[in-house]
DNA sequence: TTCGGTGCAAAATCTTTGCATCAAG
DNA sequence: CTTGATGCAAAGATTTTGCACCGAA
């Protein structure tokens, strides 16, 4: 039911080939460059559909916009409060605590979404500094940094 | 630096009064049966400045608009995939998970942010009866679905 | 031919903000 | 007075959607 679309495959290679976690604006810009009339609608829907069926995962942390995901392995991620940025974070397997969860819920536990708050090494950093703010730039916080220093 | 306002303190107490979580919009239109002349403006203001000295907890789940819990001991949350309905999960201390993370990232982790998807009791009993889908209704999912069933 | 996918633009959602005015300290 | 708070409306930021047309199967 899903039909091939070159759009949706060059979304699919363009993420396949980051480490970070692209929002949809900057898979736009991206794949813009290969097909220069795609729309942001587009790219949207098509970022729903491959969440959807579980290629890629999409990651809402609430502040700014939602982010994807290539690697669908489970792993978890840490949100930097200095710059925005979102890491990868190997952790072992904490599924205990939905069963922790399963022992106190009235229902059905079917799985949690969990990220950390943190600040990252640069920014660390930066902390002691304080009078001299310079920053280190990553991929993801870049982004962030845009938005952000419009004001 | 926060001075005393009528407003504020009636949002305050509007929320001490409630176990669930509103939304801005049902923070807004309830705090209006007395100020009749707020504004949204004023009570997002109001809920971001609670939030920030901590005198009230925001949650932000991705989906749907974010909600407001009076309740600032430490819980967690589960997300009825049904309904739309946030519900409170009282859980042993599960910081040991911040340990855990800290040993494999490269910079301070500083706390998490986690809840949990899953199908609510009322939920599960509408997924054997399929074909005669009825509700029961609880505050959270109300406003859930005012907007989901717009469509 | 059929039906999902696309581009475009408009709309929907949710939240923030500028500004003149009001009220707490 | 001085400064934070408010109301209002406009703007922002992000995401979704209606619709006519296009292209994969």
């Amino acid at each position: 039911m899903m039909k091939y679309s070159r759009q949706r495959e060059c979304i699919r290679e363009f993420l396949s080939g980051r480490q970070d976690h692209p929002t949809a604006e900057t898979v736009y810009t991206n794949v813009k460059k290969e097909f220069p009339n795609i729309s942001l609608g587009t790219v949207y829907r098509n970022l729903a559909l491959l969440t959807e069926v579980g290629e890629i995962q999409k990651i809402s942390t609430g502040i700014g916009p939602d982010r994807f995901d290539w690697n669908t392995a489970p792993h978890y991620h840490v949100l930097c409060r200095g710059c925005g940025s979102v890491m990868d974070l190997m952790l072992e397997n904490i599924n205990h605590i939905n069963i922790l969860a399963g022992n106190e819920f009235d229902g059905r536990i079917e799985g949690h979404i969990a990220y950390f708050l943190g600040t990252c090494k640069a920014c660390l950093g930066k902390e002691s500094k304080e009078a001299n703010p310079q920053e280190e730039e990553t991929a993801d916080n870049l982004e962030h940094k845009a938005k952000t220093e419009k004001s």
